[in-house]
DNA sequence: CCAATAGTGTCTCTGAGACACTATACC
DNA sequence: GGTATAGTGTCTCAGAGACACTATTGG
């Protein structure tokens, strides 16, 4: 059977904003372009979907996040889509934009066409990019008001005390310490490493605590839930 | 200039979750398909975007909805975009999926195509659609507890014991009195109408209510703002 | 005056923040 | 013992719900 309306002459990619911290402040991943239009200028890396290997268009953000970047992401979830016959200047497009948070240790090493820029400083992006990491970064602060994402921006293991400052910088204000303590009990989702840390100072050492393995494959399992992953 | 990876045999439409209240309890509206796959079973509104007239996503939805169903909604938001190459016979496709809220008074009368159904009695559906329906129930769920979503559920004016009753049967749990009506307060959102109404009983008649015109011109503002209209 | 619903005043109780305290490391 | 940070006990205050009251209509 043929298409109704046959490919309409529109095409159809993703994009990732890949989050992460330094220096205390939230930085985004640009990638500078390989191929025109606006080759050479400094994006978020993004790609076009290959149905011969993509089962879903987070299948496809994955794999272009690992192509161009080779970060692997243990949180990367569905931001928006975004469209028009203007936003890019080869034609009618489509764009399923994701957003990633990381570590910044598994951030490689910058090079020439890998940047980290923090968000608050971003350069003149092409199409509506600048738009797109607007869109992201509210959208982080916004659920971490009440949820346990910043934790994908901490290593595997983590004190109290960092991950209140992880918090604090993203929300960009300073949190009580015994509520945000509370609130971390009353989410239930770490749980105490059996080892300690040592900070550098002269000082109390404080618990390390990683995120619940039951929270880790409930994140995952959301995503196969919805449908055999068709929801990309 | 030609794509890189030029239309890797995939198609992009755009589907509508559309919702109102009928008997106090959330209804989707459904649409008999008029062509295969799937034709004459109930289904989502949906279709392809048409380059030439769709200006984003967004327009093809409101453009979808008003062909198949004569409906033009005062909200119409993006939920999220659903993937894949099993979702659709017809090969890999993306799907941009929209949400409307309306008052059941807009809804045209049933006839053979259109059906208003149950969301929580509702028949088979094709493709992903059972999917899409649960997740902008959940979604218009999640945000009526904290915005004036609702409000896009009844008229142009209403009481506020209307609007707590329609907030109570989204959220599906009564809600204390006072405290709604200090929320309403506080939101802001509301402006007193001059009239009054008088319900069918013998009793005291309770003010109308509307959406004050700066909150509508708000909304229709966050559409604009982020980039000309081009988040479809 | 009665019934029925609209709308408000106020008490209580829960939860978040402020503050001060204790705990434990290195020097 | 001093210092610095981790972690906790408790007081206070603000906001949400419960309840009871007043207001206003038709009969």
């Amino acid at each position: 059977m043929s298409l109704a309306s046959p490919s309409d002459t529109l095409f159809c990619t993703v994009d990732v904003v890949l989050l992460t911290l330094r220096d205390q402040t939230l930085h985004v991943l640009l990638h500078r372009r390989d191929r025109e239009p606006h080759a050479d200028a400094w994006a978020l890396p993004g790609g076009f979907i290959h149905t011969a290997e993509d089962a879903s268009t987070w299948d496809a953000a994955a794999r272009v996040l690992a192509d161009k970047t080779g970060i692997t992401s243990p949180y990367l979830a569905q931001l928006a889509t975004w469209s028009g016959p203007g936003r890019d200047p080869r034609g009618w497009s489509v764009s399923v934009v994701y957003y990633a948070l990381v570590p910044a240790h598994i951030v490689p090493t910058e090079h020439d066409r890998l940047h980290l820029c923090a968000v608050a400083h971003l350069p003149e992006l092409p199409f509506d990019h600048a738009h797109i990491v607007a869109e992201a970064v509210q959208r982080v602060r916004t659920k971490s008001v009440y949820s346990s994402l910043p934790v994908y921006l901490c290593g595997e293991t983590f004190t109290l005390p960092e991950l209140q400052a992880v918090y604090e910088a993203v929300l960009g204000e300073p949190i009580n310490k015994v509520s945000f303590r509370r609130k971390v009990e009353e989410l239930a989702m770490l749980e105490p490493v059996p080892g300690e840390r040592q900070a550098g100072g002269a000082h109390r050492p404080a618990q390390l605590w990683r995120l619940r393995p039951e929270v880790r494959a409930a994140w995952a399992l959301s995503l196969s839930e919805r449908g055999l992953n068709s929801r990309g």
